[in-house]
DNA sequence: ATGTGATTGTATGTTACCTCA
DNA sequence: ACTGAGGTAACATACAATCAC
């Protein structure tokens, strides 16, 4: 008996599954294939149908649907109806931004803030997000330091290292801070549009909240990390029902092997008697006595209402 | 107790610089 | 002297785990 269950990933079909029948995608979440009669089961749960993340590069639609489970992926937040008027920073400068000029009447975690970011904005904008601001801004310390880097010292300054020393220029260690609902919001917004920040996005972000940098990376690493976990409850569920349904699935088949071995049986018991005993009764189509062993055989049929593989059971 | 902002440690990738053939 | 390859340091970022408000 052979058991397939694959997790969301499209290219990869069972292969023994290929002649059969496809499904539409929306009807299907869960299935699953069993060598002793193929059966496609299907999940109904609405919470999986053919729902995609808005994280571009998580998305997972399943392009060959009734080979595979598809775990669907965890939806974060639901979508503010007015969403699509807002402004991210990454968008272009003529949309109308109901947002705009939020942060200037924010108080929270205010910085002496970034002039310099204006101009930090743009070297970092080319960059790859991994090594960009290093190379951009020029923040190399010790003897390494070059021309290019003295010039931005302003701006090393104000990023130090993303690390910690960010917040200890007051000497208290750790000042948890609350996000306004609209800073939230707005930050959710823009982890639907991207969820992870290139240099660029942060500091415009942090211009436009009026926080620092350091906290939109924060809050960025927390959201992913959050949904990330969100995602494998809502996956662990799934699996779970998914065996549970298995489980049942499998107990049903052996039920049934176990109900065609003892038909089996009882096929080569009568085909065991003397030929001269066995017959059918015309009317019935009963055993009777009779002189012929074809007669077992159509009677066995009759008996468990015709499995025409029977003798292809193995009898161990 | 829960939610969430912040910190720490680790892994990984990129670039500049240095050395050497 | 110039050049390309390889090694290394310095840095940024992501992530996981955890703390702490």
């Amino acid at each position: 008996m052979e058991l397939a269950l694959s997790l969301g990933d499209p290219s990869k079909p069972f292969s023994f599954l290929d002649k059969t029948a496809k499904l539409s995608s929306k009807d299907l979440g869960f299935c699953m294939g069993l060598g002793n009669g193929f059966k496609l089961q299907e999940n109904g749960d609405a919470a999986f149908e053919g729902k995609n993340s808005t994280d571009g590069d998580e998305k997972r639609v399943s392009s060959d649907p009734p080979l595979q489970l598809d775990l669907l992926p965890f939806s974060p937040v639901p979508r503010p109806q007015s969403s699509s008027q807002l402004r991210l920073p990454w968008l272009t400068d003529n949309q109308t931004d109901p947002w705009e000029g939020l942060g200037r009447g924010l108080d929270v975690n205010r910085l002496p803030l970034v002039a310099v970011a204006d101009e930090a904005e743009e070297k970092a904008a080319v960059s790859s997000p991994n090594s960009a601001v290093s190379m951009d801004f020029g923040i190399r310390k010790g003897s390494r330091r070059g021309k290019k880097e003295v010039e931005v010292e302003a701006v090393e300054t104000e990023r130090t290292s993303t690390r910690a020393s960010d917040d200890d220029d007051n000497g208290s260690t750790r000042k948890k801070l609350r996000l306004s609902k609209e800073q939230s919001a707005f930050l959710e917004e823009s982890f639907k549009e991207h969820s992870t920040l290139n240099p660029k996005q942060k500091l415009a972000l942090a211009k436009q909240l009026n926080l620092r940098p350091r906290q939109i990376e924060v809050w960025f690493q927390n959201r992913r990390a959050r949904t990330k976990l969100k995602q494998t409850e809502v996956d662990c569920e799934y699996l779970k029902r998914c065996c549970e349904t298995l489980a049942e699935e499998n107990k049903r088949l052996q039920k049934e092997l176990q109900e065609l071995r003892a038909l089996k049986t009882s096929q080569l018991f009568y085909m065991q008697l003397p030929a001269t005993t066995l017959t059918i009764c015309p009317s019935c189509e009963r055993v009777a006595t009779a002189s012929t062993t074809n007669a077992s055989a159509s009677t066995a049929d009759a008996k468990t209402g015709g499995y025409p593989f029977f003798s292809s059971i193995s009898n161990t």
